[in-house]
DNA sequence: CATAGCCCTG
DNA sequence: CAGGGCTATG
C-alpha cells in the first residue's frame, strides 16, 4: 500500500478519485500538452492553450474540467492512433500461421480446421442451422442420404443409400434439368420486359445499414436506422460515404441488380423447391463435389426460407434483397448447374448402351443447361461490370481513400477486392485461406486474419454491395469465390482502408495500398476525439500517425499455440468446460439480450456455438486488441470481428469490455504512478516502461495473460510509458 | 432518442 | 467483468 495514501483512502472516494484520475487522462493530457511542447515541435499554439487550461485544471482540479480533461486525455491517449490495430494483424496472422504449423497433423487440420471448426461447431451449428449444418457432411453422406437426419426434410430421399444409382439419378437429373431450363427460359424471356417494383424497393436495399440480406431484412428498421446513425456516428467525420458501393453504384445499377435478382429468384426458388423434392441425392452430390458449395448452401439454407418468405410476400421484398447476396446465390445456382454438367459428363464416361438414349437426352439437357448457365453468367457478369464501372468511374480505382469511415469501408472493401483479383499478394493468401472463412458457423481464421490485416473485415452487416465484385473476382476460383461471397459468415473482403498502414508497414499489401490511403488511414480516428476532430489540432496524433514505421509489427510474434486456442481454437471445443484459463464467458451476451432468438442472428457463432467457446475466443481477442487500441469504436470492432454479427447488444457489450479494459489500464497507470512517487521518483523522465517494467508486466498480465503475444505490439510499451508519464506528472502535481 | 463513454458498485 | 447511473453528443 505504499502507493496509496492509506487504506482508508481507497474507499469510494478514493476509488472515485482514482477513476477521476482516469479522468486525469485528461489531466494526463496536460502532461501530454507539455510533452507535446517538448517532444513535439509544432502545434504549439493550441498546446499553449491547452497547457494553460490544463494547468489551471491541474491546479484547480475541479470537476468542471473533468470533461475537458477527459477529452484532452483521450486525445492524448494517442498510442492507439499510432499503433493502429492493423499492425496487430501481423501478429495475429503470424499467430495463425504458427499455429497452423504447430497443429502439425492438422495443417491439414487447418483446412481441416475449417472443417474442424465447422465440425466442432457443427454440433452447435445444428441448433441454429439444423439441416444446413449437415451440408458439411462427409461424402459418405452422399452415399447414404438416409443417414442424414435432415432426410426427414426430404421425403423423397431414397430409402436405400446407394441404390439411387445411375438410373434414378439420370432420370431425376434429366427432369430436373428440363424443368430448370424451361423456367430459365421463361425468365430470361421475361427479362426484356421485366417490370420494376417501384420506389419501395429502391431504398432499403441500399441503406447504409444494408447488411447481409438475410439479416438486414429481419432487423427492424429501427435497428437499421440505428446502424446508419451509428455509422454516421460521432466518432468520425464521415465524408467517405461516397465510396460506399451503394452510393457509387446507385440507382441504375440497383435496378439492374434487382432485375437480375428477380430473375434469379424465379429460378432459384423453383430450384430449391425442386431440390427438396428430389431429395437429398442431389445435395449429397453437390456436397461431394464441392465443399464450398456446400458451405454456401449451408449458409444459404438459413436464408432461403427468409427469402422464400419474402418472395411470397411480394416482389418488393425481393427487390430489397441485398444484391450481394443475390449474386451470391446466383453463383450458387450456376455452380449447381455446373455440377450437374459435370455429373452428366461423368456418367457419360462409361456405361451400358441401353442408356445411350438417356444420355442423349442428358446431353441435350446439358446443352440447355449450358445455355442457361451462360445466360445467367452473362447477366451476372453484366451486373458485376456495371458495379465495377460504377466504382471505378467516379473515382480512380485506387484513388486515395478518404479517411476511413464506417461507410467508406465498404467501398474500400470493394476496391480491395478488385485489387486482389488482380493477383495481388494478398490474393494468393486469400486463395489459400479464404476457404477457411466460409465454414458456415465457425470461422476461425477470420478474426485472426482480421488482425492480420490480410483479410478485410466487413461485418456481415456491412458486407453488401461488395459481393458483386467478389463474384466477379472469384470468377473461377471456387474457394475464393464462394468463401468471399458467402453472406452470413462474413466473407473476407479486403479492407484497404484498414490495410494500408499495415500493408505499408508489412509490405504485405498490394502496392496500391501503400500510398494514398496511408495518410488518411493513419488519420483515422480510432477513437473519436483522437481523430483531431473537435477542432483540435491533431498535432500529437499526427505525430504518431505519421510514423508508419512505428507500426511495423512484424516483430510481434506469437509464441504459444494457445493463442490459437484462445483466438480461434477455443471455440472449436464444444465442450462447455473448456474455454481457457480465463474461464470467461460470453454467455452473458446471450442472456443479457433476453431475446435469444434475435441473438442467434447475431453471429454465426452465437446461435450455435457454445457460448463459452465464443466467449473465450472473444474475450481473448478483445483483450489482445486492446494492445492496439484503447478506444475501438463499434465500427472498429465490427471490422475486426467480422465473424460476429453485431447487434446492439453485442456491440455495447464489446464496448463495455473495452471500457473495462481501459479502466484497468488507467487504474494501473495511476497506481504505478503513485507508487513511483512514493518511492521518491521526481521526474517522469526517470520512469521508463520497458517490457520488464512492472507496469508493463501488470498490463501484459491482464491483457495478455496467456502470452498470446510473445511480444506485445512494439509500441505498446512506449505508449504505455507516455501515458504513465502523464499520470505520474499528474499525480505528482 | 440512441449511442458511447465514464464512474461506481457489486 | 456486469450492470446501473449519468453525461455528452448527434
Amino acid at each position: 500500500m505504499p502507493d496509496h495514501d492509506s487504506a482508508a483512502l481507497l474507499t469510494r472516494q478514493t476509488k472515485r478519485r482514482r477513476v477521476d484520475i482516469g479522468v486525469k487522462r485528461t489531466v494526463g493530457s496536460v502532461i501530454l500538452a507539455r510533452a507535446r511542447d517538448t517532444l513535439l515541435d509544432g502545434m504549439n499554439q493550441s498546446h499553449g492553450v491547452d497547457q494553460d487550461g490544463d494547468c489551471s485544471l491541474v491546479a484547480g482540479g475541479d470537476g468542471e474540467k473533468s470533461n475537458v480533461l477527459r477529452k484532452l486525455l483521450k486525445r492524448a491517449n494517442s498510442y492507439e492512433d499510432a499503433i493502429m490495430p492493423f499492425p496487430g494483424a501481423t501478429i495475429i496472422s503470424q499467430l495463425l500461421k504458427s499455429n497452423m504449423a504447430k497443429n502439425g497433423g492438422s495443417d491439414s487440420g487447418f483446412q481441416g480446421s475449417g472443417n474442424l471448426s465447422s465440425g466442432g461447431s457443427e454440433i452447435q451449428a445444428e441448433d441454429g442451422c439444423s439441416n444446413s449444418s449437415r451440408e458439411r457432411d462427409s461424402p459418405s453422406d452422399c452415399l447414404s442420404p438416409v443417414g442424414r437426419p435432415s432426410s426427414n426434410h426430404t421425403p423423397h430421399a431414397p430409402p436405400q443409400p446407394l441404390p439411387i444409382s445411375s438410373f434414378d439419378l439420370d432420370r431425376l437429373t434429366d427432369e430436373h434439368l428440363r424443368a430448370k431450363r424451361a423456367r430459365v427460359e421463361n425468365i430470361i424471356r421475361g427479362m426484356s420486359h421485366s417490370r420494376w417494383c417501384g420506389p419501395a424497393a429502391a431504398i432499403p436495399a441500399r441503406t447504409p445499414a444494408a447488411r447481409n440480406a438475410g439479416e438486414a431484412y429481419r432487423e427492424n428498421k429501427r435497428d437499421m436506422q440505428v446502424g446508419a446513425r451509428r455509422r454516421r456516428g460521432r466518432t468520425r467525420p464521415a465524408p467517405a460515404r461516397m465510396l460506399t458501393p451503394s452510393s457509387a453504384a446507385s440507382a441504375p445499377l440497383q435496378k439492374q441488380l434487382r432485375q437480375l435478382q428477380e430473375k434469379f429468384y424465379q429460378i432459384y426458388d423453383s430450384e430449391t423447391e425442386e431440390e427438396e423434392e428430389n431429395g437429398e441425392a442431389d445435395r449429397a452430390r453437390e456436397r461431394e463435389e464441392d465443399g464450398n458449395l456446400s458451405e454456401d448452401s449451408v449458409r444459404s439454407d438459413g436464408l432461403e426460407e427468409q427469402h422464400r418468405d419474402r418472395q411470397r410476400n411480394g416482389h418488393d421484398d425481393l427487390a430489397e434483397m441485398d444484391p450481394g447476396l443475390f449474386l451470391d446465390r446466383a453463383r450458387a445456382l450456376l455452380r449447381e448447374q455446373a455440377l450437374m454438367d459435370a455429373e452428366m459428363e461423368d456418367m457419360d464416361g462409361g456405361e451400358d448402351e441401353d442408356r445411350s438414349a438417356e444420355r442423349a437426352g442428358k446431353r441435350r439437357g446439358g446443352r440447355h443447361l449450358a445455355e442457361t448457365k451462360q445466360e445467367l453468367n452473362c447477366a451476372v457478369s453484366q451486373v458485376v461490370d456495371t458495379v465495377v464501372k460504377g466504382f471505378s468511374s467516379p473515382k480512380p480505382p485506387f484513388a486515395p481513400l478518404p479517411p476511413l469511415t464506417p461507410d467508406s469501408r465498404f467501398g474500400s472493401g470493394v476496391l480491395a477486392l478488385s485489387l486482389n483479383g488482380d493477383g495481388s499478394p494478398a490474393s494468393a493468401y486469400h486463395a489459400s485461406n479464404q476457404r477457411l472463412h466460409c465454414f458456415g458457423d465457425v470461422i476461425v481464421p477470420s478474426p485472426l486474419d482480421v488482425f492480420g490485416g490480410l483479410s478485410g473485415v466487413p461485418t456481415p452487416s456491412d458486407q453488401t454491395e461488395a459481393l458483386p465484385l467478389v463474384v466477379r473476382k472469384s470468377g473461377g476460383g471456387e474457394n475464393a469465390g464462394l468463401s468471399l461471397s458467402l453472406p452470413p459468415p462474413p466473407p473476407l473482403l479486403h479492407h484497404p482502408s484498414l490495410h494500408p498502414p499495415l500493408a505499408a508497414s508489412l509490405g504485405l499489401g498490394p502496392p496500391a495500398f501503400r500510398h494514398p490511403p496511408q495518410k488518411s488511414m493513419m488519420g483515422y480516428p480510432i477513437q473519436g476525439p483522437l481523430g483531431g476532430g473537435d477542432g483540435y489540432p491533431a498535432g500529437p496524433k499526427d505525430h504518431h500517425r505519421s510514423s508508419p514505421d512505428s507500426m511495423d509489427m512484424t516483430r510481434e510474434t506469437v509464441s504459444s499455440g494457445r493463442a490459437m486456442a484462445s483466438l480461434g481454437g477455443g471455440h472449436l471445443k464444444s465442450s462447455p468446460s473448456q474455454h481457457g484459463p480465463d474461464g470467461l464467458s460470453l454467455s452473458h451476451i446471450k442472456s443479457e439480450c433476453g431475446d435469444l432468438q434475435d441473438m442467434s442472428d447475431i453471429s454465426p457463432y452465437s446461435s450455435n456455438i457454445t457460448q463459452k467457446g465464443l466467449v473465450f475466443f472473444f474475450l481473448g481477442c478483445r483483450k489482445l486488441m486492446f494492445f492496439y487500441t484503447r478506444y475501438p469504436s463499434s465500427n472498429m470492432l465490427k471490422m475486426f470481428f467480422s465473424d460476429v454479427k453485431f447487434n446492439r447488444c453485442i456491440t455495447s457489450q464489446l464496448i463495455k469490455w473495452f471500457s473495462n479494459f481501459r479502466e484497468f489500464y488507467y487504474i494501473q497507470m495511476e497506481k504505478f504512478a503513485r507508487q513511483a512517487i512514493n518511492e521518491g521518483v521526481t521526474s517522469a523522465e526517470e520512469l521508463a516502461v520497458g517490457r520488464d517494467a512492472e507496469l508493463f508486466r501488470a498490463l501484459n498480465m491482464h491483457y495478455n495473460k496467456a502470452n498470446d503475444f510473445e511480444h506485445t505490439p512494439r509500441r505498446f510499451p512506449d505508449e504505455a510509458q507516455v501515458a504513465f508519464h502523464r499520470f505520474f506528472n499528474l499525480v505528482a502535481a
